[in-house]
RNA sequence: GCGGACAUGGCGGAAUUGGCAGACGCGCUGGAUUUAGGUUCCAGUGGUUUAUACCGUGCAGGUUCAAGUCCUGUUGUCCGCACCA
């Protein structure tokens, strides 16, 4: 057979793009006797940017295993949609004087068609738009559950504020004191938010990580996050009559317990205010303390600072002895109590702040060197100087002094958090209104579910308040409403949710994205849930990942959800770096668009470029010029048409290493090392050409196996060669392990470990025999003339060794 | 500061987990085709060396017949947490 026509990319791959959308092959269906395979990407922001060829990593990665599995006989749910809300828009919007859904509108029109270009087999009937009132209202929906279940709750308290995007911050949006999104340095503001109870799920967030696959950098980044140690509180008596309570992990340290400190914004010393005689020492390190920012404040190395509360002291519960009680803004007035016992013989800040303040230092773990530093290990000691502890380890320690603490009275266990309730308002337009009115009589009342979805309604202007005010606040026909409860005037909460909101719960929706009943049928999600595969950033890890566990359990507690866990396994894609090694970024003129590699090579080309590029898990830098690798193999693959022969077998020649292939790219695929699974294709291609020939069998396989990796090219080459049918009709080509061994192996021969020779061997053959072959070699003989064999090795299919002297 | 990961040619990266280091690709060198450039094809490509041999996986030790891989120390890079009691 000749080449029948030149490899032309831009018409063989708009010709099957327009093929598989008029098919619908990949369209999933929520009735199928095959098993069912739900593979997820993070869905993207539709920025006004477009695409960068960042974004392909991950989609690639996972059309890969999509397609596949669809081969394999899955019925497989890989879909797409958009993450709309948000504040660039917005500001665009403000900026053009566009209104943001038309802003939006047309991102997603130009990020659909970046993605279509790439052949991803998405299944585009189920697409979804988190701006769209038939998804918000379902957003809205849950919100409405979590108030209903007191999870959501509005409290006035100290928020993080971003000068720069004008609005208010969730804990996990403030990167290094900065926000998340612009970098700028977070300030504080008293106001009144909106807030999620997630803390009420801390613990089964972090125990329910057992059961789920994820990469052990998500599992120890979201336990670390969540932050949970038990320990015990414990109340002081203090010298003014009440009580002053901390939070510790150190019961077992309470004998060691020489000073307390208090956070400088506890309220104890509002309370003691008559009794303080350095009242205004104290009223200035407090101002001193309030006027650092966030970032000077949790710096760490810098020395300690305080000031010791005069006239009023603390008795230790277990000794009886009066303590000073010190104010410092090492102690955080949001942890625990806000209040600590300081131990400075086992606590290292503690030791550092007795050693400035020169404070008893007391033994009570013997083991260490307290004139060298405070001795923390929790392994190895003993109690000494303890009281009824004395002798005990500390594990037991810590148990005897907690019941004794709680027969007294004066101390309980306690499970303390990192973790922060989240702030779930937002002081701007293009977020979903939440669904609350405030009523003078009944107070917050919830929107009757039936009047869902609550429509953002159309302005004119939507700039965010200097005040921090949302831009809604300005709106009295929106804002002034009536109580659903008594019918009296009300007024509409202005602010709206985050931009976390919508991806909460995204993924559920493509179970049944068109239901109006239902955020999605339950028979749906009983078929779909949980996502079997889902990859995305790390960057996500305690931001999205974390909010979509924590709805997703309380929808499994009010019978939503089928399962407790959303995702049953979790992986990450390292980032794509500009040329230059740089962030890619508007600013730093480095970004590259899929679209111009797209033109120039191929979307076949630039799919297989971006598994090539390295290791998935790390950072890659992005580089043009390597594309040409790429591109050679699809030339190469598409002129073995005019090699393909007869044969509906493989050939003997190719025959071992078409086995080991198949066997590699598919686990390749299944790891996500689309490297060298395409490493090992080219190898096979490269044997294919110094072999000079193939069977039609050979190629079938190639293409079939290529398939994932370049599903255009490989669907027209089997068009072309009249293969039958379709390769998405066709099965994923199986392997045998008998035949991926070779039959005959070279064998290094090394004499004291160094590679001397090398022989061809049988790889059945004996032991014994290899080694008289081996020794039997010209060259091998050389190096063992006159000498003593003392020991001789053979690893077979690798080596033989001979230990001479 | 604590915790984790990593360190391999000019470059991106492989190495079945202790068994021939550098697969595959880029780049580079030489050659063929071409008026030339590009494409394509062939050969070569870790370093020193004529063959032979020696040296080579950040650095210094160690274990082993055998170390990129294991152990000890050390340097550097990246990531996470950042006074959470």
């Amino acid at each position: 057979m000749t080449v029948v026509n030149e490899y032309n990319f831009e018409t063989i791959e708009r010709k099957w793009q327009q093929k598989w959308a008029e098919s619908g092959v990949f369209e999933a269906s929520n009735e199928s006797t095959k098993p069912k395979f739900y593979c997820l990407v993070e869905f993207p922001y539709p920025s006004g940017q477009g695409l960068h060829v960042g974004h392909p990593r991950s989609y690639t990665a996972l059309d890969l295993v999509a397609r596949k599995r669809r081969l394999e006989g899955y019925n497989v749910l890989y879909p797409m949609g958009w993450d709309a809300f948000g504040l660039p828009t917005e500001n665009y919007a403000i900026q053009h004087k566009i209104h943001p859904a038309v802003v939006t509108k047309d991102n997603i029109a130009n990020f659909k068609k970046q993605l279509q270009a790439l052949g991803y087999s998405f299944d585009w009937s189920r697409e979804i738009n988190t701006t769209d009132p038939e998804y918000y209202k379902w957003t809205q929906w849950i919100f409405l559950q979590l108030f209903k279940h007191d999870l959501a709750y509005k409290k006035e308290m100290n928020v993080n504020w971003c000068p720069s995007c004008k609005v208010v911050l969730a804990n996990e949006e403030v990167i290094n004191g900065g926000c998340e999104r612009c970098g700028t340095q977070v300030e504080h503001k008293v106001k009144s938010q909106w807030m999620l109870r997630i803390t009420a799920y801390a613990d089964r967030l972090i125990d329910d990580l057992e059961g789920v696959d994820f990469i052990d950098r998500v599992k120890t980044q979201q336990i670390n996050w969540i932050g949970r140690s038990y320990g015990a509180e414990v109340s002081f008596a203090t010298s003014a009559g009440d009580e002053l309570k901390v939070y510790t992990t150190r019961p077992d340290t309470l004998f060691g317990a020489t000073y307390m400190v208090i956070s400088p914004e506890h309220a104890s010393l509002a309370q003691w205010n008559n009794l303080l005689e350095n009242q205004a020492e104290v009223a200035a390190y407090q101002e001193f303390a309030g006027k650092k920012s966030d970032f000077e404040r949790t710096e760490v190395n810098k020395e300690k600072t305080g000031v010791r509360l005069a006239g009023v002291q603390a008795i230790n519960p277990v000794n009886g002895q009066a303590i000073p009680i010190f104010i410092s803004d090492y102690v955080l007035a949001t942890y625990g109590t806000g209040a600590i016992m300081a131990v400075p013989g086992h606590d290292t800040r503690d030791y550092e702040f007795a050693k400035k303040f020169d404070l008893p230092i007391v033994e009570v773990v013997a083991g260490g060197d307290l004139n060298q530093a405070a001795f923390t290990d929790i392994e190895e000691g003993t109690m000494v100087n303890s009281g009824f502890l004395n002798g005990l380890s500390v594990k037991d320690a810590k148990a005897k002094i907690t019941a004794w603490l709680e027969e007294q009275g004066i101390g309980t266990a306690k499970t303390n958090f990192k973790l922060r309730d989240w702030v779930f308002s937002r002081q701007r337009y293009w977020g979903e209104p939440i669904p609350i009115v405030h009523c003078e009589k009944c107070g917050y009342v919830p929107m009757p579910e039936s009047d869902l979805p609550l429509r953002l309604p159309e302005v004119t202007t939507y700039e965010p308040t200097a005040t921090g005010e949302s831009p809604l606040a300005t709106l009295s026909d929106w804002v002034n409403t009536t109580c659903p409860q008594c019918g009296g005037p009300a007024k509409r909460e202005t602010d709206t949710m985050p931009q976390w909101a919508g991806s909460s719960w995204y993924f559920m929706r493509y179970a049944d994205p068109h239901n109006s009943e239902a955020l999605a049928s339950p028979a749906s999600l009983e078929y779909w849930v949980p996502v079997d595969w889902y990859n995305g950033g790390m960057e996500h890890t305690t931001l999205h990942l974390l909010y979509s566990r924590f709805w997703y359990k309380f929808l499994y507690d009010i019978g939503v959800s089928p399962t407790s866990e959303p995702y049953a396994k979790r992986t990450s894609h390292g980032m794509i770096l500009g040329e230059n090694g740089e962030k890619m970024s508007k600013s730093r003129g480095n970004v590259v668009n899929p679209d111009d590699i797209v033109g120039e090579f191929g979307a076949d080309t630039m799919r297989l470029y971006e598994v090539f590029i390295g290791d998935f898990e790390k950072p890659a830098t992005w580089n043009t010029a390597s594309i040409k690798g790429c591109q050679r193999y699809l030339d190469r693959l598409w002129t073995l048409q005019s090699l393909a022969e007869d044969g509906d077998a493989y050939s003997p020649e190719l025959e071992t290493m078409i086995h080991q292939t198949i066997r590699k790219v598919g686990n390749d695929i299944e790891q996500l090392k689309g490297n060298t699974a395409v490493a090992q294709l080219m190898t096979l291609l490269n044997r294919v050409y110094d072999h000079g020939s193939l069977t039609h069998a050979d190629y079938r396989t190639l293409l079939l196996l290529t398939n994932p990796f370049a599903p255009h090219v490989s669907e027209e080459l089997w068009e072309i060669m009249q293969y039958g049918g379709t390769v998405t009709d066709q099965a994923w080509p199986q392997y045998e392990e008998e035949k991926c061994r070779e039959k005959m192996v070279e064998l290094a021969v090394q004499i004291n470990g160094k590679v001397r020779s090398r022989i061809v061997v049988n790889a059945e053959a004996a032991a014994s025999e290899v080694l008289e072959m081996a020794k039997a070699d010209e060259a091998a003989a050389r190096h063992l003339e006159g000498k003593n064999i003392v020991k001789e090795l053979y690893v077979p299919g690798r080596l033989v060794n001979f230990v001479v002297k």
